[in-house]
DNA sequence: TCTGGGGTCCTAGGACCC
DNA sequence: TCTGGGGTCCTAGGACCC
């Protein structure tokens, strides 16, 4: 047995389905499907559909109303946030009770950081501390860095343990598509694919400056490091410190006037500055989105001449930039985000690290 | 099927400076 | 006139993740 270090992921199966079931237990084994405010007739998505109502083509991001379409007789329910964070809190709990670093990636995953000579048996006491804290199954992945144990889950689930290495990469991941990787979408992979690059192993072989050429100097070094499984294996629990909070909104009827957008700005940017008043750091940069119907998304971004905590100062930016927005087309979606200082008195567009990528 | 809401990081290109 | 070479700061937007 290999003595040492090791990544564990780990992902709860379903959450947001499973944590709706254990306090409905009439649920069960029913297709549930929770998004939005539960209602088809809204423009909404699934947020996470149970194994059930998988089973008939449904997955997180569809259209809600699409959703209902394909399984008759599901369970819609809204999302209800408080539940989701008070059941992964407990989750996280249990977790740190097995005495493992944990590094939390969001509601219903984790990263572990373990020294043990078996990472199946810590596994799977991981996941009966799970199980036993809070009635929620989970699967694990194994992993020499944190690239490797994120995939090797997907291979565990549900309810699973599955083991990928730097000895098993090639044997394991080697033949399938790169959209597969973790940090790998539709968009990249196509531009792949443009270079003769389908499978992982095409892309651990190719051509560093190919792929500096294509997508620059990080991302280029960083895609290549990906297709041979090479990642960061440094497990950090250090809590979470947000750049800034946004607040957006798709709206169930169009905005067509210039007045109707600004009063929309004007609630939106009040929302986010309160949340970044919440973390007590003053706002350095507000950015508006739009999203134009049918579907078109454009950014503006302002930096503030100073930071400030002046409520006034920042609805004003955001109303701001929402006057240069083009009056003439239909809003279908406003977001107001506002960046902080970060701790140290620094400035989010400085990039400290506080979570970089993987 | 016309696609949420909350985040993160990276790149291109213009303005401006010496 | 057909054009340097570096650097920084800023905005706009792309891509990905849960």
């Amino acid at each position: 047995m290999e003595a040492g270090r090791w990544v564990l992921h780990v992902d709860l199966d379903q959450f947001i389905a499973a944590v709706e079931v254990l306090r409905r237990p009439e649920l069960a084994g029913r297709p549930v499907i929770v998004g939005g405010r539960g209602d088809p007739t809204e423009r909404a998505v699934v947020s996470t559909a149970s194994y059930e109502a998988r089973a008939f083509g449904v997955g997180s991001g569809m259209p809600l109303r699409l959703a209902a379409r394909k399984v008759p007789d599901a369970v819609l329910l809204p999302v209800d946030a408080p539940a989701y964070t008070e059941a992964s809190e407990r989750v996280m709990e249990a977790l740190r009770g097995t005495g493992a670093v944990v590094e939390v990636l969001g509601w219903d995953e984790a990263f572990l950081g373990v020294t043990t000579d078996d990472p199946e048996g810590f596994a799977r006491r991981a996941q009966a501390a799970v199980l036993e804290a809070t009635d929620l199954h989970c699967s694990v992945g194994i992993g020499d860095n944190k690239v490797r144990a994120k995939i090797a889950t997907t291979f565990g689930k549900p309810r699973g343990v599955f083991r990928l290495t730097r000895a098993t990469w090639s044997d394991v991941m080697g033949h399938r598509a790169t959209v597969e990787l973790w940090g790998v979408g539709a968009r990249v992979s196509k531009r792949l694919a443009a270079h003769g690059i389908e499978t992982v192993t095409q892309l651990a072989e190719a051509d560093e400056a190919l792929l500096v050429g294509e997508f620059g100097p990080r991302m280029g070094v960083w895609y290549g490091r990906l297709g041979k499984g090479i990642g960061s294996a440094v497990v950090d629990d250090t809590p979470w410190v947000a750049r800034g909070h946004s607040r957006e909104t798709t709206y169930q009827h169009n905005l067509t006037t210039p007045q109707e957008v600004a009063d929309a700005v004007a609630v939106l940017a009040n929302a986010a500055f309160d949340d970044t008043a919440a973390e007590g750091r003053p706002v350095v940069r507000v950015t508006l989105k739009v999203r134009y119907a049918p579907f078109f998304t454009q950014t503006k971004a302002r930096k503030l001449t100073a930071p400030t905590a002046d409520r006034e100062v920042v609805v004003a930016a955001a109303l701001d930039l929402a006057g240069r927005l083009d009056p003439a087309r239909e809003v279908r979606l406003l977001g107001v985000r506002a960046e902080m200082t970060m701790p140290d008195g620094g400035d989010p567009v400085e990039r400290t690290p506080v979570r970089g990528r993987l």
